[in-house]
DNA sequence: GGCAGAACGTGATATAAGTCACATAACGAT
DNA sequence: ATCGTTATGTGACTTATATCACGTTCTGCC
C-alpha cells in the first residue's frame, strides 16, 4: 500500500497510536472492536468536500488526522465557517443520528485521514454498544456548545473587534505563554476570519492591524502571538 | 392534592396523556417504567427561573406542559433568546451528559408542568437503557440543529427585515392558510422578538410597521396574519 | 527567477440600524 | 374608573461597518 496524499495510513484502529481517551473511537476493547468491523479507512487530499448541505446522510465520518472545515453558505453566495474539526472529532452525526439532511458543508483544509461508518451500520452499533451510544450523546453535546458559544458572539457582541478578541481568546486558551506573550498557529486566511465571525474581509484587516498597533496582538503569516490578554479580555467585555 | 398555579398534574407518566411518539418521554414500557422511578414531578409559576448559565448541571427537566425560554445574556445586560421550549423537549441535557455548566437560562413563560431528573439517575438510565439513550441522542441533534439555524440567521443575513421575514416564516411553518392568509399565534413582546433575531427594539417595531403597510404581515395582539408569504420568502433571499 | 493568482492593506463613501428621547396605547390591579 | 406599569410607535442623530476600488505583498509553480 502506498501512503496517498503523503499520508500514511493507520487500518487498524485497534493498535492505532493517534487515539486518546477523549476521541470518539477511544471506546473499551469490546465496542472498539466492533467499530473496526464496521468502519472504512480512508485519504482525502486536501479541498475535498466529504458532504454538501442539503445532502441525505449516507452516514458518519471520523476525524483520525487532519483538520476540516465546516461551513454553511447563504443562497447569494455568503459563507460562514460554523468550525474547524480537530482529530478525534466526528462528522455528520446530528444528520445521520436524527436522519436529516445534512445542515452543514464539510471541506478538508489539508491532507486528511477518515474513518466512514454507513448510516445503518452505525445506528446498529450505537443500539448495541451502550458506552458508544453514550460517548456519541457527549459528542453531540459539545457540538452545541461550540454552536451555542458561536451565537453569543454573534447575537449579542457589539462589535467587529469584540467578536475578533472573543475568537483570539478562544484560540489562545490552553496555550502556554512566554514572556513575550503566547504564540498559538492559526493556519487562516483573514477571508476565513471573517467567515467565522461574520464579517468582512476588510474589517478583519483593519482590526488585525488596530490590535498590533495597539499592541494587543499580532498575527504574521500562520503564528499568532497575543501580547496583551488583559486588553483582549476587555474588549470582549469579561 | 391540589392543582397549583392552576394547572391539574399528572404524576404517572405511564398513563400519561399528554404524550406522543415525539416526546422524550415517548418510550417503550420497560423503559418508561424505570423513567417513573427516577423522576420528580412538578409544577412551577410563570417566570420560575429553573436554572441560570453558568451553573453545575443537576439533572434534565423534561417540560409536560407550558412554555419555556431559554436565554443567554451578556456582561452588559443584552438577552439573546435562544428557543421557546415545547411539551415533550428536554431542558439541561448538554450540561447533564457533557457534566459542563449550564450555558443558558431557563425560565418559565406560563405555568409549567416539569419531570426532574437527577443527574446520576439520568446518566445510569441512559447506560442502561439503550432506546433512551438514543432518544436523548436525537434530541441533542435537534438541539443542534436549531442552534445551527439561528447561527445562519444571525452570521449569514444582511438586515434586521431578512432575518424578521426568517422568524416569521419559521413560525407559521407547518400552520394552514385561508383565503385572508395565515394566522399564528405567538405570545411574544417585540422585546422579546428582538432578542431572538438579535436587533433593537425599535427596530422590531419599525420593521413590523413596514411589513403592515406594505401587506405582507400583521401582527396584532398575539395573532400573526401573514398576508403575503412570497413577499417574506423574498424577503430571506429563497 | 519570474509570473499568475491569492492574500493583504487602505482610502472614500453610503447606509442600516443602534441609541436616546419622548408620546401614545394597552393592560392589570385596586 | 383610575392609576401605575408595561408595551408600542416614531423622530432625530450617530456610528460602525459593508462595499467598492485600487495598490501592494506574498506564495506556489513552471
Amino acid at each position: 500500500m502506498g501512503s496517498p496524499y503523503g499520508l500514511e495510513l493507520v487500518e487498524n484502529c485497534l493498535i492505532c497510536k493517534l487515539r486518546t481517551e477523549n476521541f470518539f473511537c477511544g471506546l473499551p476493547q469490546g465496542s472498539l472492536e466492533a467499530f473496526e468491523h464496521i468502519k472504512f479507512t480512508a485519504a482525502y487530499p486536501a479541498g475535498a468536500v466529504l458532504f454538501v448541505e442539503g445532502q441525505a446522510p449516507r452516514g458518519i465520518y471520523m476525524l483520525c488526522k487532519g483538520r476540516i472545515k465546516l461551513s454553511t453558505t447563504s443562497s447569494d453566495g455568503k459563507t460562514l465557517i460554523l468550525k474547524i474539526v480537530q482529530p478525534g472529532e466526528v462528522l455528520g452525526l446530528h444528520a445521520t443520528v436524527s436522519n436529516t439532511p445534512y445542515e452543514i458543508t464539510a471541506e478538508t483544509g489539508q491532507p486528511c485521514q477518515l474513518n466512514f461508518i454507513k448510516r445503518d451500520d452505525f445506528l446498529r452499533f450505537l443500539q448495541t454498544h451502550g458506552d458508544a451510544c453514550l460517548k456519541a450523546a457527549q459528542h453531540l453535546s459539545r457540538d452545541c456548545q461550540s454552536a451555542y458559544q458561536q451565537i453569543r458572539s454573534l447575537g449579542l457582541s457589539h462589535s467587529a473587534p469584540e467578536r475578533l478578541a472573543r475568537l483570539l481568546l478562544e484560540w489562545s486558551n490552553g496555550e502556554s505563554a512566554d514572556e513575550a506573550g503566547m504564540r498559538v498557529k492559526v493556519a487562516l486566511t483573514h477571508e476565513e476570519i471573517a467567515q467565522i465571525i461574520g464579517t468582512s474581509r476588510e474589517t478583519v484587516t483593519r482590526t488585525l492591524a488596530d490590535f498590533r498597533k495597539k499592541q494587543i496582538a499580532v498575527l504574521k503569516g500562520s503564528t499568532l502571538m497575543i501580547r496583551n490578554k488583559p486588553a483582549l479580555e476587555r474588549l470582549v467585555g469579561a
